[in-house]
DNA sequence: CACTTACGTAAGCTGATGCTTACAATCGTC
DNA sequence: GACGATTGTAAGCATCAGCTTACGTAAGTG
């Protein structure tokens, strides 16, 4: 989840990641739709992508294909989601904060 | 906005925007929950916050109060969000790689 | 006006990160 | 089995990001 976040704070592998949302393709697919970077480059992006586990790999014969692991995100969209929804949860550590301002007084 | 997303990504910046999140708190309050760190570093993290949008600083003589801006959290789950709902848009891009396709074999 | 408190900031170190240029490995094809 | 295609990976480099220490600054306090 810590990994999403890191990988998703790099614009280029957002960039993938949007390719590979709604179909497969191959690794060198993708590269050909950068063409600033090295196939290399979006290689190491792809791994990236893949130990976070937004994107899922198929292989088939020489060929590679990525695809976003849409599953992955969704509980990044949770995760994200948490701050507002349990802000009730943290209340404990608000009370215990003005306890403390308290006893400092 | 990619700011936003580059600042979240980092923990210790998400465990500061925690902090501020329900209610406002001074720079040296705010270090004091870091042991392990100096508050130059927290210092440091509040700059990237503040310019990313995610926190808001209001001056009070020798204090400057801290709290988060749910606002910009808001838009960047909005952002995110996107990558679900407007799938839609993008198959006109899969129209075009099949067209591509096509024309390659 | 000295002194303290509450902070930001400049300088410098270090490890992470994105990139390129090799090179290696695997699979299909002739 | 040689060869081209498709891909990962190792090595090296430059830049960035987080940290510390040291210093600067502005506002309260005696």
């Amino acid at each position: 989840m810590d990994a999403a976040l890191k990988a998703l704070a790099e614009p280029r592998r957002r960039e993938i990641l949007r390719l590979v949302w709604l179909r497969e393709l191959p690794a060198t697919e993708i590269a050909d739709h950068f063409t600033e970077v090295t196939r290399s480059a979006i290689s190491q992006h792809l791994a990236v992508l893949k130990t976070a586990g937004l994107v899922t790999e198929r292989r088939d014969g020489t060929r590679r294909w990525y695809r976003a692991d849409r599953n992955e995100m969704k509980k990044l969209l949770a995760f994200l989601d948490e701050f507002w929804t349990s802000g009730l949860e943290r209340l404990r550590d608000v009370a215990e904060a003005a306890q403390q301002d308290k006893e400092k007084r």
